[in-house]
RNA sequence: GGGCCGGUAGCUCAACGGUAGAGCAGCUGACUCUUAAUCAGCUGGUUGAGAGUUCGAAUCUCUCCCGGCUCACCA
């Protein structure tokens, strides 16, 4: 059973997954794994039978702390500041810079099939006066939320410190302030110069009403309250907050001891290494996490994340390697699996699951879906490097019969995908490069027989001037046949004397691409013919006119 | 220092107490409209090391080694 299956199982009653994060940059690929299983916890719960609300919370209460992301003019003023009261940065209409990333991440998670019931953002809940009840108990339970902080993660706050953090009324900043004191109704908060190093605060200090979206609570204690306002029963994290004495050991402790709630399941999940390390950006030549995406279409993507169980953590070196391939194959494969096909391999119990997860939406029709025709990805990146080839044709042809609608749309995905591949991540082994200024030094290694063929193929070329693929293939298996010769052989010898290599593409195709002064003069020479002098005029003439 | 994941064939992984497997790669062979396709076959492993439990261990326990990520300020 999978993993999804397997939690849907266990649970029982109405069920309220949620997720939340910060709208402060971009989405990174590896940053998708948590909405992706969150995804499919919530279509295996509904598979189940059981009633289940998908939640998807903006935090954009929380201060501005990355410079990086600021146009120069705005870090000073802006550092510190709730994410919600920032301007957008760019000039496409947001409300907020806030609003700008949140609609980021709606559009990247729909773009995976990822639609929650619901999408809110902390800066309206508070507002709203929802928390309140929340940041009360928090306060009168200052010194207890101190001592779980100290007990759980060693972490020594002040015992003047409580758990709140206020919106200075003068600056605007809400990472710089510490609230210092609590009479029942109001705060008495600071707003420090050095309370962080990455914003200034103004100094300013007074009290104030902690309720109505003048204060948001600190991350580990709004996460708990989160819970509780809205019910959550499920919520996968990441193994940087699942960790010992971390975030969610913290917000588990304070549901508990303070909200009196218990927290919700957690589900951890491993990260996603790209080539042995972290994400990074700086490493390798198109390993960055937003060219993956690029590359790898929705619903490979999902598959990479849904087919391991969430702890582990995913190894995914696209770089100079056949992963992206393979990622498709391995796709292919289940999709095979999910239609009835007999399939090679080994699969895990229910194939079928895995790829219907894998799916865009939820409501495809399954068995339609699998038993579409897929072209193997690494041939239709052979295709593409042919010029001149019409790549919906091959496939057809392939297929031996027309393309559906739908097979088009997969196809013209795999098309977009594979040139996009070999030109960001493709090993050199894996382009077809004719090799026209010299003659490959493999053609050293070709049989006397392989030689004849090609000489032969010269004479007769030339007198009858093949100029499609379909004629040159023709012509290609005539002059191997009269020479009794095995295709294999006769092949090899005209890929190695254009390729340098013993397979390739279509090999007709491939030299109608080719002008055909060119093509006579590489048979020649490889069939170890020295042109003449006249000849080499006369092809020097025909290439500079 | 704490936590998590992993170390099984060249590569990617499966097997989770019952004879170590698959895909890919490699090698053989087949194939007269293609060949990075398809088909058949072969090679390839003291399961990181050591100890323990067991009739039986890749699997459970312990110790260690190695790799990676992550936390220890905030979110």
């Amino acid at each position: 059973m999978d993993w999804a299956d397997e939690l849907a199982a266990s649970v029982s009653g109405p069920q309220v997954v949620n997720d939340s994060k910060t709208p402060s940059g971009t989405v990174h690929v590896g940053s998708l794994r948590g909405p992706v299983i969150l995804d499919v916890i919530a279509r295996a719960l509904r598979a189940n039978g059981i009633e289940t609300t998908y939640l998807y919370g903006v935090d954009d209460m929380d201060p501005m702390d990355a410079q990086a992301l600021l146009s120069a003019d705005a870090v000073e003023r802006e550092m510190g500041r709730p994410l919600a009261h920032i301007p957008d940065q760019g000039d496409d209409g947001h409300p907020s810079y806030a609003r700008h990333h949140a609609q980021v991440f709606i559009d990247t998670f729909a773009g995976l099939g990822i639609n929650p019931d619901r999408y809110y953002l902390m800066s309206e809940i508070y507002a709203s006066g929802q928390v309140d009840p929340y940041i009360r108990v928090a306060l009168d339970r200052a010194s207890q939320v101190r001592e779980i902080y100290r007990r759980v993660a060693n972490v020594q706050h002040p015992d003047e410190w409580h758990p709140l953090q206020v919106v200075c009324e003068n600056c605007g900043r809400i990472g710089t302030t510490i609230v210092t004191g609590w009479d029942g109704e109001r705060v008495f908060y600071e707003c420090r110069p050095s309370l962080v190093a990455w914003a200034r605060g103004c100094g300013h200090s007074g009290w104030i009403s902690p309720f109505g979206g003048n204060a948001k609570l600190p991350w580990n204690l709004e996460w708990a309250a989160q819970w509780g306002l809205l019910g959550v029963t499920i919520e996968p994290c990441g193994k940087d907050l699942s960790t010992a004495g971390g975030s969610r050991e913290r917000s588990d402790a304070i549901s508990r001891e303070v909200f009196e709630r218990e927290p919700p399941r957690n589900v951890p999940y491993e990260f996603l290494n790209i080539g042995g390390r972290k994400m990074s950006t700086s490493k390798g030549r198109g390993a960055a996490a937003h060219e993956i995406a690029e590359v790898v279409p929705a619903e490979q993507l999902r598959f990479l994340f849904v087919r391991p169980k969430p702890n582990s953590a995913i190894e995914f070196d696209p770089d100079g390697t056949d992963a992206i391939p393979r990622l498709f194959d391995e796709f292919d494969k289940f999709a095979a699996a999910a239609a009835g096909k007999e399939v090679r391999g080994e699969l895990p119990p229910n194939p079928e699951r895995v790829f219907a997860y894998s799916l865009l939406s939820p409501a495809a029709d399954v068995r339609a879906e699998a038993a579409a025709f897929r072209a193997a990805f690494s041939h239709v990146a052979l295709l593409v490097q042919v010029p001149g080839v019409d790549v919906p044709a091959r496939i057809e042809a392939e297929k031996g019969s027309p393309l559906t609608e739908r097979e088009r749309e997969i196809l013209a995905e795999r098309t977009t995908a594979a040139m996009r591949w070999l030109e960001a991540y493709a090993a050199d082994r894996a382009k077809i490069a004719v090799q026209r200024d010299d003659l490959p030094r493999e053609v050293a290694a070709l049989g006397e027989d392989q030689r004849l063929y090609l000489g032969a193929l010269a004479l007769r070329a030339e007198s009858e001037r093949p100029s499609t693929g379909e004629a040159w293939q023709a012509l290609l298996f005539s002059v191997a046949a009269d020479a009794t010769m095995p295709p294999g052989r006769s092949f090899a010898a005209i890929y190695i004397a254009f390729l340098g290599r013993p397979n390739g593409p279509r090999a007709g195709w491939l030299l109608a691409s080719l002008e055909p002064q060119f093509v006579l003069r590489r048979l020649r020479e490889a069939a170890g013919w020295r042109p003449s002098e006249a000849e080499l005029a006369a092809v020097q003439e025909a290439s500079s006119s």
